[in-house]
RNA sequence: GCCGAUGUGGCGCAAUUGGCUGACGCGAUCGACUCAAAAUCGAUUGGGUGCAAACCCUUGUGGGUUCGAGUCCCACCAUCGGCACCA
């Protein structure tokens, strides 16, 4: 029989999930006569299992999503799955399961374990990426880009495998090869689809209108990189124009040579027969480089002369062109004018290859000389060698603020060889994939080589189920002919794009999708669209601060000036709502991040090993697992110590003194465990676990489905909104969970447990009604400011005080029952199973979930006494009670008096008495300076 | 390499605008209950000196500003996230 008085959360949670949904509790629906809140956590990947750090995420969101409709919101919190990518595809590869099957078995297994998190996701507006009915307005979405000219073909560098003819994806690339197979991989130019990303930079880098984190705000201004300076045309000595960009145009009479990123197409030309050699080597050399490893400043300079010369058209000298790949082709023009006096590279790359280095700007005071010259100089100073501009300032500032700079475009745009330009770090956004696992790209290429997009009438282009992998990870679409072959729009045999979309694309708009996810029209609903956008928070990691989080307001901007927020804003408009939030092309108002859940820190078995020895490695016929306590004091032949890897049978045991020793267990080896009888096998060695990211293999992946077997969901969610800072993440202990378990058993027992008095002592009520108020308050804020361990702490303590209480027995039925009221409001968003439980046994009406978040009230938080905080030289000496509402000089003048200010001051006076006045709930204090 | 963040007891963390460092927990130690263990309850718990009163030290390191610094400034160290085809 089961004691029906204990806390059961497993009988209780699928009780509530189930009521909830049949009362269709969380369903979001439009309501004019309330405020909304539209509240969006990251929808998930789906690689197979929901993972801790799903639960992290999205269960602090869906409390303060709860707190949001106490609070008298109408709040729409959904939830999807951004299926397409790459995992799916490699799952088909290696497996030989299809993309499709694979991910949405993955989905249904994710949706039932979603579900036992208690979250108030409105199941109606799921959407699935990889669905038809949603990647037809994927592609719709290209082809409008398309036909407003925010779409268009180039090349890109891709990272190319020529063994297995295929294009592979970043991460399947670890030092130059193919993480699979190991074989070499390139950086090759192909023609690929773009989006006109660069079009919203200015307005990207204004952020007046959102509430986003500083750091958030500062990678994407530095992302998208905004410099101001000059293009400068140069001529090579064949007449052709070069151009390069420069934000140091005052500098350009110490250019004295020119480089070239690797890639660029004049290279070609200007290259001479005798260099033709030395440059096509260089430049297969830099196709095995990846832009990062190009870009890092510390490693020694390389580069190669191509033979040709450019003429520097300022000086009319003529100087050398070489390549190099520390210029990148993706940035500027690819090509840069060297001033190797002003620019550190360049000065490097000069002293390298003993090149020409003429200082242009001198600080006061010094005398530069190119050759004796140690280190480039590109602050402030007087200009020379310069021409006209000799004698002039340059003041280190950027742009027509720096008077140098300022002449010398001037000078430029008057010769005509140059002018002001603005650049931008951030490229054009390549969208192509050439991957099956994807949405495809609504175009036909025609039998001219020009291509058109599909109608809409015949959206979406369907990706076929029949398709065969190749091993070698080639898309299917290339080798589909009845995918490939079609017609154009006059009937004449066209062929369809193979390549796919970036799954960002999918993720850049899946907000506006929730709204109506079986909206026929379009790809939302205006009616919707009109009363939830835009976003009022939006929840996830930061790790996509410059990428996704980017996308996303690139995607609400160009929506904005195709016009297709139009019809909601004049549905907003005859709700007498504002309109300027969906002009801003902002689609999230206020942005926060979570940090990461890491892996548990373990010590690994310490073990005493024997057996033989071959070429410093042991060979263990027995392996005993012991108290490090107990480590025998003689070792010789003996491996004694904690066992930090394991792989199979082969240890790695740390032996102390920083040392380590290798331990094959040979396949019949007596291998003893303390608490487990019997012979064990090798692989029950348990290794040392670090503290780092979760991942299968390393074996440190925490499983909520077997916490919440153990504590129930409720103690999940409250323990990882409790052990951690949100925002910051950090490892999982599986013994601090216990503080929250007891917590919410003790809650239990308060509320179902206690018979209080009839009437009570008035100043033991006063005092619980205070807590109540402060509680109210210090939970609220957590809620708030996204600091849900200081919430929980809050009511934690709360709890203390109302054990306190029950021994006491001196507050009456009414108050008790009123406060335990509070507290089960203030826990629906936190453990929201058990607030329904208790807040039914209560036999307060259905549901807890929808009653109003408790008032605070200032006058009942307030204490009557503080203790006065007395410093001397800003030391905290001495504390003394004294009533809340205490002035000034009635607080300098007890201090004063205090013994501990006296014997201080010695007979003699304070240089100086500071009070701080109480403030926000803190002491007030009184500074005495000796 | 570049951009961004973080660093406080044995551990997770808290500290609102520059004003009592360590709230709330975990763990640990001692005690109660128990034949015993678990659970639970009570007490202690940053380090040091001291019988005690009390005093000194302590927020990664080194400087600085201030009556007063975890918080602001400068330099450095360590760790983590991102770097454009992972999502």
């Amino acid at each position: 029989m089961t004691d029906n008085t204990k806390y059961n959360p497993q009988a209780i949670e699928p009780k509530w999930q189930e009521q909830w949904e049949q009362d269709k509790l969380y369903r979001a629906k439009v309501d004019w006569n309330k405020p909304k809140h539209y509240a969006l956590t990251m929808l998930p990947y789906p690689s197979g299992d929901l993972h801790i750090g799903h639960w992290f995420a999205m269960t602090p969101s869906d409390a303060r999503a709860r707190y949001m409709r106490m609070r008298g919101f109408n709040v729409l919190f959904p939830m999807g799955f951004d299926a397409f990518g790459l995992p799916a595809e490699n799952a088909a590869v290696q497996r030989n399961i299809h993309p499709k099957k694979w991910t949405l078995a993955n989905i249904e297994r994710m949706r039932k374990q979603m579900r036992s998190m208690g979250a108030m996701f409105d199941w109606e507006r799921e959407m699935v990426s990889c669905d038809p009915d949603y990647y037809k307005w994927t592609e719709w979405f290209f082809k409008q880009f398309y036909q407003a000219g925010l779409a268009y073909r180039s090349e890109a560098l891709v990272n190319w495998s020529p063994t297995l003819q295929t294009v592979l994806a970043n991460e399947q690339v670890i030092d130059g090869k193919d993480e699979r197979t190991g074989q070499p991989v390139i950086q090759k130019m192909m023609t690929q689809w773009f989006f006109r990303y660069t079009r919203y930079t200015d307005e990207m880098l204004n952020f007046d209108n959102v509430d986003w984190p500083e750091p958030i705000r500062i990678m994407q201004t530095n992302w998208i990189g905004r410099s101001e300076g000059a293009r400068v045309v140069f001529k090579t000595e064949q007449g052709d124009p070069l151009e390069v960009y420069t934000t140091r145009p005052d500098t350009l009479w110490g250019a004295t040579f020119m480089v070239l990123a690797p890639e660029h197409p004049l290279v070609e030309k200007v290259t001479t027969k005798e260099q033709r050699k030395a440059v096509d080597a260089y430049k297969e050399q830099a196709a095995r480089q990846t832009e990062i490893e190009r870009s890092a400043e510390g490693r020694e300079k390389t580069g190669v002369f191509t033979g040709g010369y450019a003429i520097n058209p300022v000086t009319n000298t003529r100087i050398p062109i070489w390549i190099a790949d520390y210029v990148m082709i993706t940035y500027g023009t690819g090509a840069i004018m060297a001033v190797p006096s002003g620019d550190q590279r360049d000065f490097d790359f000069a002293r390298k290859f003993g090149l020409e280095i003429i200082p242009v700007v001198q600080p006061e005071g010094e005398k530069f000389d190119g050759k004796t010259m140690e280190v480039a100089y590109d602050g402030a100073g007087i200009m020379i060698n310069s021409g006209p501009l000799n004698g002039m300032i340059s003041n280190g500032q950027k742009g027509r603020k720096n008077p140098a700079v300022d002449a010398a475009i001037t000078y430029l745009e008057e010769r005509g060889i140059g002018k002001e330009s603005v650049n931008y770090r951030l490229r054009d956004w390549l969208i192509s994939r050439q991957r099956y696992w994807g949405s495809p790209i609504p175009m036909v290429e025609k039998q001219d080589g020009t291509f058109e997009p599909v109608p809409d009438d015949q959206l979406p282009v369907l990706l076929p189920d029949d398709v065969d992998f190749l091993p070698t990870g080639q898309s299917p679409l290339k080798l589909h002919e009845g995918f490939q072959n079609t017609v154009d729009s006059e009937g004449k045999p066209a062929k369809r794009e193979t390549d796919t979309m970036d799954t960002f694309m999918c993720s850049s708009w899946y907000w506006y999708r929730y709204l109506s996810p079986h909206f026929q029209q379009g790809p939302f609903d205006p009616e919707e669209a009109a009363y939830w956008l835009p976003v009022d928070v939006y929840t996830g990691g930061a790790e996509h601060a410059t990428m996704h989080l980017l996308y996303a307001r690139w995607f609400a901007k160009a929506m904005r000036d195709l016009g297709m927020f139009e019809e909601a804003m004049d549905i907003m408009k005859a709700h007498g709502r504002d309109t300027d939030s969906m002009l801003w092309g902002e689609p999230m108002l206020k942005l926060r991040n979570q940090g990461q859940v890491l892996g548990e820190e373990r010590d690994g078995h310490f073990i005493v090993a024997s057996g033989t020895w071959q070429a410093a490695k042991l060979f263990a016929d027995k392996v005993d697992v012991i108290d490090p306590a107990n480590a025998p004091a003689k070792r010789s032949k003996l491996v004694v110590g904690e066992i930090i890897k394991r792989t199979e049978n082969l240890l790695t045991v740390d032996i102390g003194n920083d040392e380590t020793r290798t331990v094959e267990v040979v396949p019949d080896a007596v291998i003893t465990i303390p608490g487990i009888e019997g012979p064990c096998r090798a692989d029950q060695l348990k290794h040392h676990l670090e503290i780092q990211r979760m991942s299968k293999s390393k074996g440190n992946v925490v499983n909520p489905d077997e916490w919440v077997g153990r504590y129930g969901a409720d103690s999940v969610r409250a323990y990882l909104m409790f052990g951690f800072d949100w925002q910051k993440g950090g490892p999982w202990d599986s013994k601090g969970i216990q503080g929250v378990v007891r917590w919410v058993n003790d809650v239990w027992d308060i509320v179902t447990g206690y018979q209080p008095p009839a009437s009570g002592d008035a100043e033991a009520e006063r005092n619980l009604e205070r807590r109540v108020h402060q509680t109210i308050r210090r939970v609220s804020e957590g809620l708030e400011n996204f600091s849900f361990n200081t919430s929980i702490a809050g009511l934690m303590g709360f709890r203390n005080d109302l054990k306190d209480v029950m021994k006491a027995s001196n507050v009456g039925a009414a108050a008790w029952g009123e406060a335990i009221k509070t507290m089960l409001k203030m826990m629906a968003p936190f453990t929201p199973h058990m607030a329904e439980e208790l807040w039914a046994q209560q036999g307060h009406s259905y549901s807890v979930h929808q009653q109003s978040w408790p008032e605070f009230d200032a006058d009942k938080a307030a204490e009557d006494t503080v203790t006065l905080v007395i410093q001397i030289n800003g030391k905290v000496r001495d504390r003394v009670s004294v009533a809340a509402d205490i002035g000034e000089e009635e607080a300098r003048t007890t201090a004063m008096e205090r013994e501990t200010v006296q014997k201080a001051l010695n007979g003699g006076t304070a240089k100086k008495v500071i009070y701080v006045p109480a403030r926000n709930g803190q002491e007030p204090k009184v500074n005495v300076v000796v």
